[in-house]
RNA sequence: UCCCUAGUAGCUCAGUCGGCAGAGCAAGUGGCUGUUAACCACUGGGUCCGCGGUUCAAAUCCGUGCUAGGGAGCCA
């Protein structure tokens, strides 16, 4: 007979005469005459209940198991007499698979993240984060199935890349050399490296997306993305997520657009999909929360200029302990003011001067500014960043001169603008830092099974 | 990397002015109960983060290192 779990159990209709259920015991109540046991499969966050008479032959058995022991019950689904639950089994055989000894770290209280965090192997198991996981999964089905709906390519674009100045961040080498004979020669010889030049682990696929947009049309990637900066803040991770659509004939008002439509889908197939264990987020991580996430999808997003948003800075008569300085990039707590004081929901940041942005975005006509986007959300800041890309072949080249970029090692980016270039453009979503806007947990290394930052890749 | 704060039992934390190391929960044992963060009693459990210093005496004061958290920078 086939195990069911317990997700479809406890959504059942009426009682049945016999199932078979496998899981881990969360906790367990003794009483003379029997054994209350609280069973997860981690199918879903509630448990299943589980009656072991004293009257079994192995209740001896039965009677060590602890907290963390694995199970396999055969018994009756019926419906319970009891309060807090539905449906209870009773047992009429427990098969004990596994008792876990007294030193199992899990208790039946509530630990602390930074606890957890420490033994990332285990917190799983928990309540908050066996749902962060499951969260984290039905997000990433739903931008499959969202970019599917709309006819977009899904693009792997490589995660081992040649390319040595993206400008996205400090990069982790990749080498197949080995470090003592490097040690002793006292220098890398790229020459004699496995690829004959530098090597990096990717930290954007928006290049290569960009020569398969204008191929295919619309494309996405959605993948591990890599940056060896030194950051340690509740926002960074070394290894990371990131969605990246690219639009051919797409200008800065279809990017944004297609980012809010992006945002409120999402928000909507967490709410839809996710519901009981959203609920745990909204009842007990984060009390604001179910009030950003309706924010989320019902109001249309602010939309501003960077220069609206420095003078609405300076207007604002807010003591910001940087000075705002049109030209300068904005400081945490500016985005904060504007995201969480001002606009109280989502903002789309717009047309950036172009002395702080990379050189593939588009100039504006004014000469002065690029047509850059940023979405800034409540608490978290930036969620995504984007532009429209620049497409003229002359102007690109004039600003990678301008930024001292070798033009060599782009020559085939360069040849994307002078072969049938279009208008395009496209974004990156960081997909952490949308679980954590739709979870409310507010430290990223919690929504990463396993999280990689400076000093710290255990597990 | 910089600034701030913290590190005491398995976990969460208290520890006053420098003077015998504590609580709740967890664990173990026993009891009780259609229980549900079960309950009651008893028992065991300590490199007070490491190193150095001041002192008759340091968890406590000073220096230094490490780790964690919050903030900043960088960015998604």
């Amino acid at each position: 007979m086939k195990r069911v779990k317990i997700n479809t159990l406890l959504a059942s209709d009426e009682q049945i005469e016999k199932v078979i259920v496998k899981g881990w015991v969360r906790t367990k109540r003794d009483s003379k005459e029997f054994s209350f046991m609280e069973l997860n499969d981690g199918s879903c966050l509630k448990n299943i209940q589980i009656i072991a008479d004293s009257k079994l032959e192995n209740y001896v058995e039965i009677s060590s198991i602890t907290t963390g022991s694995a199970v396999s019950i055969e018994g009756r689904l019926v419906e319970s007499p009891g309060k807090g639950q539905k449906w209870e089994i009773h047992a009429d055989k427990v098969d004990v698979i596994s008792i876990a000894p007294e030193d199992y770290p899990l208790q039946k209280k509530r630990h602390s993240d930074e606890f957890l965090r420490t033994i990332a192997h285990l917190r799983a198991r928990t309540n908050k984060y066996g749902a962060i996981f499951r969260i984290r999964s039905e997000m990433a089905f739903a931008i499959h199935k969202f970019y599917n709906e709309k006819g977009f390519r899904y693009l792997h674009t490589p995660i081992i890349t040649g390319s040595d100045c993206e400008g996205a961040g400090e990069m982790f080498r990749v080498t197949a050399l080995d470090p003592s004979s490097v040690a002793k020669a006292g220098k890398m010889d790229f020459h004699s490296d496995f690829f004959g030049q530098e090597a990096n682990l990717t930290v954007s696929g928006q290049l290569s997306a960009e020569m398969f947009a204008l191929a295919l049309g619309d494309v996405y990637t959605f993948g591990p993305t890599f940056r060896a900066e030194n950051s340690n803040t509740s926002r960074h991770v070394a290894e990371f997520w990131m969605v990246e659509p690219e639009m051919a004939f797409c200008d800065l008002n279809g990017n944004i657009d297609h980012a809010q439509e992006l945002l409120k889908y999402l928000t909507k197939h967490a709410i839809t999909n996710c519901s009981e264990d959203i609920a745990l987020f909204t009842d007990f991580v984060d009390k604001e929360l179910r009030k950003v996430l309706e924010t989320l999808i019902n109001e249309e997003y602010a939309k501003i200029s960077y220069d609206e948003a420095v003078e609405l800075l300076i207007k604002s008569g807010k003591n910001f302990e940087y000075k705002v300085v049109n030209g300068n990039d904005l400081q945490s707590e500016h985005e904060r003011f504007l995201a969480e004081e001002y606009f109280k929901k989502p903002v789309f940041l717009m047309n950036y001067p172009k002395t702080i942005k990379p050189f593939y975005m588009r100039v504006n006509d004014d000469g002065r500014t690029v047509a850059a986007v940023d979405l800034l959300v409540p608490r978290i800041g930036e969620l995504i960043g984007g532009s429209q890309r620049e497409e003229r072949l002359y102007i690109l080249e004039e600003r990678m001169e301008q930024m001292n970029l070798s033009k060599e090692s782009y020559w085939w980016y360069l040849d994307s603008r002078r072969f049938g270039t279009v208008p395009h453009s496209g974004f990156g979503m960081g997909f952490e830092r949308l679980l954590m806007l739709l979870t409310g947990v507010s430290n990223i290394r919690d929504v990463v099974p396993f999280p990689r930052t400076p000093g710290n890749i255990d597990f």
